[in-house]
DNA sequence: AATTATAACGCAACTAAGTTGCAATAATAC
DNA sequence: GTATTATTGCAACTTAGTTGCGTTATAATT
């Protein structure tokens, strides 16, 4: 599964890595997997705006490091998410407590147009 | 139903919808009724990392004015959207096809904390 | 090697969000 | 008053994701 997020370089859902992967493997066992992936911080989640979640590769120590919260590209054409190193910036008052942060821009790829 | 939101001035999903409303609609109508208002620019839909959908008021005529891509933040506590009035800057290659973008950060807002 | 404990998996059932077809009701036009 | 059109309610359905539980596989212990 790690393999098949890695090859594609891009984040991908349950079903897309299923089908990627081919062997019958449940898909009960693919989201057991995927989340304990995530809490282990090997994997980032991320909810597109089709309500569904993606999942793709942190790469910590990887050459082009990803900031820590930036922008994702979904194409509604391929039905990809792609990570952007494009860092998201935002001030907020002391009062809020930042959990997560969950940006997505959607449309058609440069793969696509 | 937007007078509701009007009251609330904040993003609300179906289920929120329902029970402020009060009286007996049928959530079918619920959602008809959302997506035809999207359709026609009155509110704006919010996709948040629940996966759920969220609706809000579009205040373009209104003093605060929105910037057309803003932030939104997601209280875990109170369930609740909020519009924050923090624009979304990012440049992309003209390859990229942008229709939509969906930012929303979660959390505890200044209310629950 | 045989047994025990533990973790991973498959299956089925379930939940929740959202949509859709269809019949019934309400509103509008003629 | 009747015909036309738009709204609504109901139920069924779809899809994503989760969970309980029994089974299989893996690892540990003697």
């Amino acid at each position: 599964m790690l393999s098949v997020l890695s090859e594609a370089g891009k984040a991908m859902s349950q079903g897309a890595i299923q089908k990627k992967v081919g062997i019958g493997i449940n898909r009960a066992t693919i989201y057991r997997v995927l989340n304990s992936y995530c809490e282990d911080g090997i994997l980032h989640r991320i909810v597109a705006d089709d309500g569904k979640q993606y999942f793709a590769l942190c790469m910590k120590c990887e050459k082009e490091e990803q900031p820590k919260h930036h922008f994702h590209f979904r194409c509604t054409s391929c039905d990809t998410i792609e990570c952007l190193p494009i860092p998201v910036n935002f001030s907020l008052s002391d009062h809020y407590k930042v959990e997560t942060v969950n940006c997505v821009i959607s449309g058609t790829c440069k793969d696509c147009s």
